[in-house]
DNA sequence: CATTGATGCAACTCCAGGGTTGCACCTAAC
DNA sequence: GTTAGGTGCAACCCTGGAGTTGCATCAATG
């Protein structure tokens, strides 16, 4: 989509989709209470199969929000803030654009009417 | 309101779910360049249906990212940044705790490791 | 080596939601 | 009144994603 920005991330929509599901952000929010775990020791935390789990963590994965890595015979996933982080700084860049914007149309709109009333 | 309790973030999924498709996500864009725009002027800007973007509107609305006024015959659609501007915050202050928990974690695995090598 | 616990792969079901079309309704303008 | 542009409602496809089950596979440990 925009970005008001160049530079700032463009794994955006990827977070915002995979943001999108409750259980990725319980996920999300089990693996920052534990700093790591593996996809099996999740899945006993969380109303859904270990294979639902394994395939949230491949898209949170994807999308930046988290990193696995092979320990012995099982893989820990651990939290990665920097994709959240700059999702968070995208959006708050696209709300004070948008405040931006209105202030000008308002003033827009001031203005004409202003301009009504002195020549109709 | 959509925006009850601070922690609380009641109003957050329903943005996030808004913003993830991104016919929403190109409308809202439109919106901001318009200031304001109705469901048919809106649909001529966008590769689908004017119905289709009857519903992403509607949705959009019910997210609080979007303000829908009847005008005459016609109904008015203008962006409104607070929702947007909320989720921004929520977001921004879930990466610092992120970063907080992790910082922790790693403190703890090395007074962990100190331990081991002084006392194996 | 055999066992146990973890992961990986694949096929399958199910339904929410994005998209469409058709028509009825309302309101301004002629 | 009649017309035309705009909105609202409803029924209807259809794809994708969430979830499941079953089995194969690989590594640590006795």
């Amino acid at each position: 989509m925009t970005d008001p920005r160049p530079g700032g991330a463009e794994g955006v929509d990827s977070v915002l989709a995979a943001l999108a599901d409750p259980t990725r952000r319980l996920l999300l929010d089990l693996l920052a209470a534990r700093g790591e775990a593996s996809a099996t020791a999740l899945a006993e935390g969380v109303p859904v199969s270990r294979q639902a789990v394994v395939k949230h963590l491949a898209v949170l994965e994807a999308a930046g929000l988290v990193r696995g890595g092979r320990v012995g015979r099982e893989v820990r996933y651990a939290v990665r803030p920097a994709a959240l982080d700059a999702t968070a700084r995208w959006m708050a860049a696209l709300a004070a654009d948008w405040d931006r914007r209105l202030a000008r149309i308002k003033l827009l709109a001031e203005t004409a009417e202003a301009a009504e009333r002195d020549a109709p």
